[in-house]
DNA sequence: CCGTAATATCTCGGTCCGATATATTTCTTG
DNA sequence: CAAGAAATATATCGGACCGAGATATTACGG
């Protein structure tokens, strides 16, 4: 899935501007399962409206820098709709952390507990911010994926919790046998 | 976490060569957290000899093409240290599939039921994958990766099982109320 | 009144990745 | 047994992508 499709995506549920289709990947309802920076969005949305899936509209009544404001087209639609209907690729996990706790035995101890910890916060922070969306009346689309998040961040945080002295301990017989 | 140290990572197990540092991330050890294709692991390859973090061996022998065989140096053991001590990012979740099913009411029910259906299947065969290496005797790095793993394909897994009527359900609705 | 955060757009260098080319051997299946 | 598929093995190229930084203003808390 490209950054343009995932820009008709966001632009599918209302108009943005690109500073507020960074803040949907970055808190928004993407945010748990895709993600897209600057320098991938600004380049997009110029192919979109050059492609005619998207119109930009100027506003500049704020005093802030004009802001440019994007609307998706009929076509645009169209194509969100053929690549929504396309097979989806597989998922893709990236964890640095696992890759370093992979080697945990070059890791001081105290090193592997404070990783851990502040992954167990961020896994609660991130728990309390989908939790907070979950009021509001869904379609089943956004209802069914909320939860898959949810479950993901829970079960993660679950693991860290429950496994985290195993591999502390591991860690500290390794030093004791020094 | 770059794609050198990615290497550096693999070579640290034991000497290979690209075609095997491909599989670590395809089958082996690594598969499940962290990803690399041939276009990133032969460039990679290059630099490390060029930084003496690895050294090259050619094995002519066998019939098929050379085999080129990298083996880590001290250098590179002292680069892979320090690479595993750097704070780590955070983890980076995508899903295609997510995507399409927030957009579930674009898509036939059955494409929907199929899609999810597959992703059950693809789950069990990586928990297969992920319980044939557990028998082996293991420092604790690679073991809490190996059962996190598990963990979150377990979760995944139960949670398409458990929901998936919940999205099935609700887009039938719509048709019947179209 | 100062510093930080938020709003807002955009570029650049480097990294990465999918697709493709090439060549041989081994395994599978009709 | 032969044809074809899959595994072994290395490598490149164009395009996509991403982090970091440049730039500028306003809002807000201390």
């Amino acid at each position: 899935m490209d950054v343009k499709t995932l820009c008709l995506g966001v632009l599918a549920l209302g108009d943005a501007s690109g500073y507020e289709i960074r803040k949907a990947f970055e808190d928004g309802p993407f945010s748990h399962f895709q993600e897209a920076g600057f320098g991938s969005i600004y380049p997009a949305l110029k192919k979109l409206t050059d492609e005619e899936l998207a119109t930009c509209f100027e506003h500049q009544q704020d005093s802030r820098p004009d802001k440019k404001v994007y609307q998706i087209t009929a076509k645009g639609r169209q194509a969100l709709f053929d690549a929504v209907n396309r097979e989806p690729s597989q998922d893709k996990f990236r964890s640095d952390m696992m890759f370093a706790l992979f080697f945990a035995d070059l890791m001081p101890i105290r090193r592997v507990d404070r990783i851990i910890a502040d992954r167990i916060d961020h896994h609660t922070q991130v728990l309390e911010e989908l939790k907070a969306c979950e009021h509001e009346t869904m379609a089943p689309g956004p209802a069914f994926v909320l939860r898959f998040g949810q479950a993901m961040h829970a079960c993660a945080k679950a693991y860290l919790e429950n496994h985290q002295h195993e591999l502390i301990g591991g860690v500290l017989q390794r030093d004791v046998a020094q």
